[in-house]
DNA sequence: TCTGGGGTCCTAGGACCC
DNA sequence: TCTGGGGTCCTAGGACCC
């Protein structure tokens, strides 16, 4: 461990899309809100505390809510709003310190370390973190505080919603051996399960295990598992703009019904490879594999991916490759949903055009992207389109499965 | 009662080359 | 005559996070 200790801050909005949504409808204050992906089919993605009370859970289907709690009101998700709130946060926190690490739409990890003496110590910066998001976006946030972004992650989610909790350096075994080792970010069920087999119930059980002794079960991640075990994390706040460039672009689409027609599904493939084309050459990257996700009615669901010994960008490739794949495949039920990805990207310059016809092609996506960019996705597209799929879809937090509730 | 969407990282096995 | 071993690339799938 290193002798300058870190002050790193948690951050996690409490209930944020729900929140956000009372925020803007002052009648919802108070009430049970649920709110919903659009469509068919879509779950509920998070919902307010009063109704979190009332046994309603983020995955449920609308339905589902309606049954438990009649009076449960349903708000469609309103993504724009929140990606604007979300963005108004940001800039909040980096009044606080420059290292900011937005860590999802409603998270983020703050490094305060050079910013304590200027405040004038921690509990000023939590309060005024709280003060402004309470009164510039009339929501709350829970706060953790840690040596390190393991710690303060565990902390952040001691004391919700609109609670603040502090791990000093001295408090660190009690907690370690009171906390389950569940709670960790980065132990889920079947770790935590495999652990229990293993007689490890708690954090500290997990770092008293020697790293040896973790290898043999876990291999690579034994040392990390260690460092874990004993509260330990030395990774650092990634400042926003410094992050490591992307390893994939995707998007899937659950379809509003099950479908078998392959014009229907090309249509759809079209669709999908267009959004992640457009994300792929607005982020300035090229790549050459391409991953296609097939959901079938009965849930079952597989990946086929294939990877072409070119680099490419443009959504009409994109397309011919995620539907090759999908013409190879012999055996089609009714499918769920579909989803393209792209991976295996290079940054953009590779080289210039060899050929006339490469040269106008790339001037078409340009311009095409240009007019999208000003005037709103989809101004132009190809007749293929359908346009309604595309709007951002950024859902945060802790998917509910059904089947996982049978213990 | 039916089960969202966007990612990262790791594993294991096969193809292929030297 | 019965079968090396190392390295790299690729595929499929799973665990985990939000």
């Amino acid at each position: 461990m290193s002798d300058n200790i870190r002050t790193i801050i948690h951050i996690d909005m409490d209930a944020f899309f729900a929140s956000v949504e009372q925020k803007a409808n002052p009648k919802l204050k108070g009430l049970p809100v649920a709110v919903c992906g659009k469509g068919k089919r879509g779950v509920i993605v998070t919902s307010s505390y009063e109704a979190r009370e009332m046994g309603i859970e983020t995955g449920m289907t609308p339905n589902m809510a309606k049954r438990l709690c009649p009076e449960v009101i349903l708000v469609p998700a309103d993504i724009e709003k929140y990606i604007y709130t979300s963005a108004k946060l940001i800039s909040i926190f980096e009044e606080f310190t420059p290292v900011v690490e937005p860590y999802s739409i409603d998270e983020a990890f703050l490094d305060v370390t050079g910013s304590l003496k200027y405040f004038g110590g921690i509990e000023n910066i939590i309060n005024g973190l709280k003060k402004r998001i309470g009164s510039e976006l009339g929501i709350t946030a829970s706060i953790g505080v840690a040596p390190n972004k393991l710690l303060a992650k565990l902390a952040s989610g001691m004391n919700k919603p609109d609670g603040v909790f502090i791990i000093n350096q001295g408090d660190i075994k009690d907690i370690l051996r009171k906390t389950p080792v569940g709670k960790l970010c980065g132990i889920g069920k079947k770790m935590e399960a495999y652990l229990r087999d293993m007689g490890v119930r708690t954090i500290a059980d997990l770092g008293s295990l020697s790293v040896p002794e973790l290898k043999r079960r876990f291999g690579i991640i034994a040392q990390k598992l260690h460092l874990m075990g004993i509260g330990d994390d030395p990774s650092p706040v990634i400042q926003r703009g410094k992050e490591t460039d992307a390893k994939s672009i995707g998007h899937s689409l659950t379809l509003e019904r099950d479908i078998l027609s392959v014009s229907e599904i090309r249509g759809i493939l079209f669709t999908l490879s267009e959004m992640v084309g457009r994300r792929l050459r607005r982020d300035g990257f090229r790549g050459r594999t391409v991953t296609l996700t097939l959901r079938y009615s009965d849930f079952y669901t597989f990946s086929r991916r294939k990877t072409i010994s070119t680099y490419i960008y443009s959504s009409d490739d994109i397309f011919k490759v995620s539907f090759g794949i999908f013409s190879s495949i012999r055996y089609i039920k009714p499918v769920r949903l579909l989803g393209v990805a792209i991976s295996n990207l290079v940054k953009t310059p590779v080289s210039l055009p060899l050929f006339e016809w490469m040269r106008k092609k790339e001037n078409l996506t340009k311009a095409i992207d240009e007019i999208n960019n000003r005037y709103g996705d989809f101004t132009i597209s190809s007749a293929e389109v359908i346009p309604e799929i595309h709007k951002p879809h950024i859902i945060p937090p802790k998917p509910f499965r059904m089947h996982d509730r049978n213990f």
